[in-house]
DNA sequence: ACCGCATATTCCGATTAGGAACATTCCTAC
DNA sequence: GTAGGAATGTTCCTAATCGGAATATGCGGT
């Protein structure tokens, strides 16, 4: 019962397998119940990285054990690898966890602001450049998570996860227009 | 020279010091010359805490070691305590990093996002509080980010500093906006 | 039978986070 | 002046996290 120490990536992770579980229950012949930690760090990597990290391999069977522990997970060694349910507990600590406690402010870590910050020691062609590619790259992650944003659909299961995906389109859409308009200001800068 | 080790983290703080040289270098007859560990920490969490993050003491210190090492920063043992200046090979590796390399996708950390997207495990009511806080928060932030952007003024200097502060300002707003959207939307949503 | 790829898990070293603990100096109210 | 508290300056410790190498094990195709 030591809420205190699970880090928000165990609850993450946690918050899959409820969903996961929910889902199954709909497609009720769905072969085995529960995901193998391989398969969370797929579902990790489509979904959470837009919003949060893409956690290690490593990470994910650390977080897995801990949860085990604390009873908020079940193992079910079977045959084949372990698969993992959340258990009745889990599912209430997600709950109690979401709103409980400091939500906390997001972490941006922006190597682009970084370096721009430095303009002095660059070149204004060096900088435009790094500009250019980061709208590039904004371009390519819109894309990918527009194709998210499309598999969700409007089931209603999955509401929650479109709106986050939105928000996450309109956030890049506005980065592209707050970058292009730096690109604007520089060239009229020196 | 061993110029892939070193994290973004050393760079930063190298151009930090860059910066400090140079601003000495005008108002002439100021004391000292270089800063001490705890003046880069304040540093750092004024303006680098935007963008990146704010680095934890121990960070800064051993950063500081490993840059003394490269040969990059010079460390002067006075009486009093121990400050660090830019060397000439400092500067020249922070203006490599500038342009070398991969710079890389920004990465977001936000638990604001990550909770909406486990919505289904909460309630409407809860997930508006949340994000009327987060909103309360981005104001607190985007003031205090203003005040920096007021001390930076339009000293040529400072114009990439103020640059970035801008962009920062501007997705503050942006990020208000969009949030005040999904409020609207999540009470039209069950 | 063999190749290769997706699956599944463990392990390791290096970084990073976040403060506690510890001095020292400086300022301010009495 | 001086006692107490705030600010300065540095070290140290523990945990978390990263990032991937290493290691299996099936499973499908040829």
């Amino acid at each position: 019962m030591s809420m205190p120490g699970l880090p928000p990536t165990a609850f993450a992770l946690l918050g899959l397998l409820a969903f996961d579980a929910d889902s199954e229950a709909d497609s009720a012949a769905d072969s085995a119940a529960g995901m193998t930690g391989y398969e969370l760090k797929q579902r990790a990597d489509f979904t959470l990285r837009y919003y949060w990290v893409s956690p290690a391999m490593s990470q994910i069977y650390t977080e897995l054990r801990r949860l085990s522990v604390e009873g908020f997970v079940a193992e079910q060694p079977g045959d084949g690898p372990t698969r993992y349910r959340v258990t009745p507990e889990g599912r209430e600590a997600v709950e109690r966890w979401l709103f409980e406690g400091e939500v906390g402010f997001p972490v941006l870590k922006h190597p682009v602001a970084l370096r721009l910050l430095m303009g002095r020691l660059s070149t204004p062609e060096r900088l435009q450049e790094m500009l250019e590619q980061h709208l590039r790259d904004l371009d390519a992650r819109r894309a990918d998570l527009q194709g998210v944003r499309d598999m969700l659909g409007d089931d209603h299961q999955r509401r929650y996860a479109a709106l986050v995906a939105d928000w996450g389109l309109a956030y890049y859409d506005s980065e592209s227009r707050i970058v292009a308009d730096l690109r604007a200001r520089l060239d009229t800068m020196d």
